[in-house]
DNA sequence: CGAGGTGATGAAAAGGATTGCATGAGGTCA
DNA sequence: TGACCTCATGCAATCCTTTTCATCACCTCG
């Protein structure tokens, strides 16, 4: 079978406790020992057993991470912040998919809590009180969320809204729509507080429209309600929706920007590719990744702690091709 | 602590071993003893301890997915699929990442190897040895490639190309391009041979174009190329190629499918939502990950079994907007 | 020179689940 | 009624690593 450290140890005329402890880079070991050890060790292709590390330690060297929805091209590159940071730590991540569906996430962590030492939960639909529940079954850092006693990684929404709604108040545009996302999404929550505050900081009029699944397909069918809400400009939750807007948009012969600005939220790669080329508000997704490890690292590296830290990245409106001077044909 | 067999043992009256029956279905524990210990450990919420289980059985429960970009739209798709097929096995997934840096591929399942029960390769660039050997570190399943003794999941690669090439030579093309993806990529290796084979068949000429790099931006600059071809449909590696190609070919007032018809591979979710939407050779995603990890697990039960199997997902050319008869004009 | 200290090492327990083997009760058949 | 068999159950070893505690040698200082 495979070789182990008792094989290592009789290799190399010792016990396997030192073995243990020369691997471990424990201080307690002759340099001579340690490395004779190591040497052994490299030579016999040791690989220590994780399971057997794990029964003792009560550490897997896991990391779970569950999203609401991988083919949202907003979450691969968060997901591949996340797996590069938790890589140079040298934790390996289980990935899971809730299909949009929030009654599955606490079954999730539930079913992850026990294989991990902690996990990331993005932008999740859960209540407040789940995600408490769900806080206690395992070290968690939530992105996209705030919960009262959970660390969070958020974005700058407001910062972002407000450059938004400047931009679009600056273009001459009096009369603003913004397409709602998910009910319970708590980022669409905060977009909604913060466009409302900036509409009101700008004297922009603003209009709320529908609430839109936050796919190519709810942008689709939101769009008449955007037509008929008489703005000309509107925000969308985000870009896969704002990209379903400008695509019933098209349709319909309304011609972006000319007749009406849309703003996106996110910056997903193809939201530059499409033309016009989106306006949108950007977000450093892998970063946010890459935070969310390094607070959960923290709050595994200090369990008593009650230090729920939180830490906020900022945001960047990009001006692309769908924003332009208000029309005053309308 | 946590709460263990031993626990569940002792409220129910039995020992550790019947509890260890009970639950894992044996045969050899008596309907009333086992009923009893399963309502025991669900009242204690008894959770079994995977790393003990492990240590014994020499397996982990999970398997590792190692993919060349997460941020290619295709890829979201079949983990998705291989997600949730893991899930009905009661499998987790570690998900690994290369950046499309096939060096990376065989140092990965090696870190792999040690974690998880088989590893499932998606579209895997690295050569013929290091596939061999990869083979080696773990059992395991390559998705889009064929190995001499891989078990593999394949496409209808063929039976795509000749649906493609036959709808064009329908349309009255005579001399069509082919955008090749990476040199190193077994599926454009398989699409060349078979484009060629069903362009012989339908008797159009073939011009193969550059090698783009498998992303949007290798669309955009091989465009030219496409251009300079003087060719009257163009087939591309896949549809995020055929995206760049169709954004830079609009660029250049080239209109599609007026001037020249596109064709795409994959029938990623944004095709369909470009204008004009992109006629696509169709590949069932989610089935490719399904098939992949029920390989696997056949795999997984017969250990000593000399069957690398293989499984080919049948494909489908979806006729939309951006291929149409050929025009004269050139 | 002896007591106490330091530092390297080893022995052994612990961690939780599985499983081969032993046990014992109950039943069957002669 | 006794020998034998079957079947449910329990005992105990095992998987591999970490870690506590004990040990032993050697050094230092009084």
């Amino acid at each position: 079978m495979a070789v182990t450290i008792r094989d290592v140890a009789k290799a190399a005329g010792v016990s396997t406790s030192t073995v243990s402890r020369a691997l471990s880079g424990s201080e307690l070991v002759e340099p001579r020992t340690r490395e004779a050890v190591l040497r052994t060790a490299e030579q016999l292709g040791y690989l220590p057993n994780r399971a057997a590390r794990g029964l003792i330690t009560g550490r897997t060297g896991n990391l779970g991470l569950i999203v609401p929805d991988l083919a949202n091209p907003f979450f691969p590159d968060v997901v591949k912040g996340i797996q590069a940071r938790a890589r140079e730590a040298d934790y390996s991540v289980f990935l899971a998919d809730t299909d949009e569906d929030p009654s599955a996430e606490l079954g999730l962590v539930r079913a992850l809590a026990k294989q991990v030492d902690g996990i990331i939960l993005c932008s999740p639909r859960m209540n407040a009180e789940d995600l408490r529940t769900a806080s206690a079954a395992a070290p968690l850092v939530a992105v996209n969320r705030r919960g009262s006693h959970v660390p969070a990684v958020t974005i700058d929404n407001a910062g972002g809204m407000r450059q938004a709604v400047a931009h679009l108040a600056a273009l001459g545009h009096h009369r603003v729509g913004y397409v709602a996302g998910p009910r319970s999404s708590w980022s669409n929550r905060e977009r909604v507080r913060a466009i409302r505050a900036a509409a009101e900081t700008e004297r922009v009029e603003l209009v709320e429209v529908g609430n839109a699944p936050p796919q190519f397909e709810g942008g689709v069918a939101v769009a008449d309600l955007v037509v008929a809400a008489e703005v000309t400009a509107v925000i969308a939750y985000n870009d896969v929706v704002a990209l379903g807007l400008l695509t019933r948009l098209a349709a319909r012969g309304i011609e972006v920007p000319r007749d009406l600005s849309v703003v996106g939220i996110d910056d997903i790669a193809m939201s530059g590719m499409f033309s016009p080329a989106l306006t949108t508000v950007s977000i450093p997704k892998a970063q946010s990744g890459r935070a969310a490890v390094e607070l959960l690292l923290q709050v595994l590296d200090n369990p008593g702690g009650r230090n729920p830290s939180r830490r906020e990245i900022p945001t960047q409106l990009l001006v692309r091709d769908t924003t332009a001077i208000a029309s005053t044909r309308r």
